[in-house]
RNA sequence: GGUCCUGUGGCCGAGUGGCUAGGCAGAGCUCUGCAAAAGCUUCUACAGCGGUUCGAAUCCGCUCGGGACCUCCA
């Protein structure tokens, strides 16, 4: 079997997996800001992250998997209103920072549960290590990195530059960017009289008399530059050096470039060995944001309460919808193709669970069917191998989806029971339960399991099989059409059984 | 303007120098009292133009189109 190859950003190449300590993995991901709903965009990086965290579980890794919240705020345009963007909505709204806070991220649990993430190990917050954040700016004022102005203190980019290149930690190493284009570029904002260099950043600012949320530092009452939070407790909760930092792409630049650069003051090290990025979900080609005014939040995409929307999308519609595409790429979202997801999902959902209920006959040493036995295998074998490919998602699902017919037609007695030898059928039913359950984490979200229900629909199946055997199709058609009616959906099965589903 | 990514059939999307990806939709057939589901078969492809090659959707160049980042951003 292959082994595990990651693309790394860093490098810019796929490269084989392997942590730094043997069995062990340190991740970080960088989480929410919780000064507002999450939207669908929102969602890929944490569904494609649970699948890293699930697979490398899988693997049999011991990981721990920190995933922030940024509660503290970052700016909303750095410089101009020099206004922290939690505070500034709290206001707004009349309600306490902290409130806001919790309202949001209560909010982005729920989702987070909608979706069956599995939880971080840790899930620090901003606010909850402000003393972290002060020592680890002070430690770049002592090395000569950072400067104060005015109660703020900016990271002189330029000097950093100049003395990392040398170390192989340029800054730009992770984005590809030129520092001397930056220059240029960077556009004109108001207090960067305050910075020596434009392409200078803050890791401290000074509050104004109307910030609310505040605390005291060695330069006065401010609130923590973005970047430095996820330095700060990527550092005290994984170390110095660790394996795999997340996130999505738009996060590649300024925000991970700046990380790696502070860190590498403190630690002479980059941060992270290996830097996944997930690509964007864009609507109508465009990348779904607030600057673009095209937010569909997760809470108005599952109930369908959106101008765009033509229905509402459940959690694990999206889900699916998320791992056919490979997370490098972007995935333009569309009604038509949420709906596609949907189908899909229900016709490999309702095969799996076929295939677990069908006897598989012991001792089956050779096939019916030597073709058939082989096509599976090798299906079957290929799965892990896509998966190790840098977490080829949409490719194992279309190896599952080619098992499909095959589990269809031996329900249906259309292949024999023999046809596979019960190696095979075996290992079908373990693969579909490790992809589908235990990596990929999607789950039945209809009540098959209500006990009260199931007895009532018992009895009407009797009820019409009867009314059928007796050609009394008036009745069985009506107890047909006015289940469908109340969202259950009668199926006759050819030995003459009856199967139902919600709908 | 700079850096980078991308262009696959009606839609969404994998993919590799030579072998049908897959899903959804469409068509036909089978099964069925009729449905539904399922099975089988099937129609639409690799933006355009050159080049490398025995052979390219896959490599290179150019043209055209789309996007991301350079500012908060998943």
């Amino acid at each position: 079997m292959s082994s595990l190859q990651f693309y790394n950003s860093l490098t810019r190449q796929k490269e084989v997996f392997s942590s730094l300590i043997p069995g062990r993995v340190g991740m970080y991901v960088c989480g929410p800001t919780v000064s507002g709903e999450s939207h669908l965009g929102h969602a890929r990086p944490f569904i494609t992250f649970d699948i890293v965290y699930r697979y490398l579980r899988h693997l049999g890794y011991q990981v721990r998997y920190v995933r922030n919240i940024t509660d503290a705020g970052h700016f909303e345009e750095e410089g101009r209103e020099s206004e922290d963007k939690i505070s500034k909505k709290a206001i707004l709204e009349k309600m306490e920072p902290m409130e806001l806070v919790q309202k949001y991220t209560n909010l982005f649990h729920w989702a987070m549960r909608e979706f069956n993430n599995v939880e971080p190990s840790i899930e620090p917050t901003a606010t909850g290590h402000i003393v972290e954040q002060i020592v680890m700016i002070q430690r770049i004022i002592a090395d000569g990195y950072a400067y104060e102005a005015n109660g703020s203190v900016y990271f002189d980019v330029e000097k950093y530059h100049r003395d990392f290149s040398a170390k192989g930690m340029q800054y730009g190493i992770l984005s590809g960017r030129v520092l001397d284009d930056q220059l240029e570029t960077t556009r004109e904002l108001e207090s960067q009289e305050e910075k020596r260099n434009k392409a200078d950043f803050a890791l401290w600012k000074h509050a104004a008399p109307e910030h609310i949320m505040r605390w005291q530092s060695p330069w006065g009452e401010g609130f923590p530059g973005w970047h430095i939070e996820c330095s700060a407790m990527s550092n005290k909760y994984l170390g110095a050096e660790f394996d795999i930092h997340g996130g999505g792409m738009d996060l590649q630049f300024p925000h991970h470039e700046c990380e790696i650069a502070q860190s590498a003051v403190c630690n002479h090290k980059i941060p992270a060995k290996f830097w996944l990025h997930n690509n964007m979900i864009t609507i109508n080609g465009r990348k779904m944001g607030k600057s673009y005014n095209n937010v569909i939040k997760l809470s108005e995409l599952f109930s369908g309460t959106h101008e765009i929307l033509t229905q509402g999308y459940s959690p694990m519609t999206v889900r699916f919808f998320i791992l056919q595409t490979h997370y490098r790429s972007t995935l333009d979202f569309s009604n038509e193709a949420l709906q596609a997801a949907e189908k899909g999902l229900r016709r490999i959902w309702e095969a799996f669970t076929q295939l677990n209920k069908l006897v598989i006959s012991e001792n089956n040493i050779s096939a019916g069917d030597p073709d058939l036995e082989q096509k599976c295998f090798e299906v079957l074998n290929a799965l892990d191998d896509d998966m190790n490919d840098d977490l080829n998602t949409a490719k194992v699902l279309a190896g599952l989806f080619e098992l499909v017919p095959v589990i269809n037609s031996i329900k249906d007695g259309l292949i024999k029971a023999n046809a596979l030898t019960t190696a095979t059928m075996q290992m079908m039913k373990e693969k579909f339960n490790t992809f589908l359950v235990d990596i990929f984490g999607l789950r039945d979200e209809k009540k098959h399991d209500d006990q009260k229900l199931g007895a009532v629909l018992q009895l009407i199946a009797e009820i019409r099989k009867d009314a059928r055997t007796k050609k009394d199709y008036a009745t069985s058609d009506k107890i047909r059409n006015q289940l469908l009616e109340a969202g259950i959906q009668l199926k006759d099965e050819k030995d003459g059984g009856l199967s139902w589903e919600l709908v």
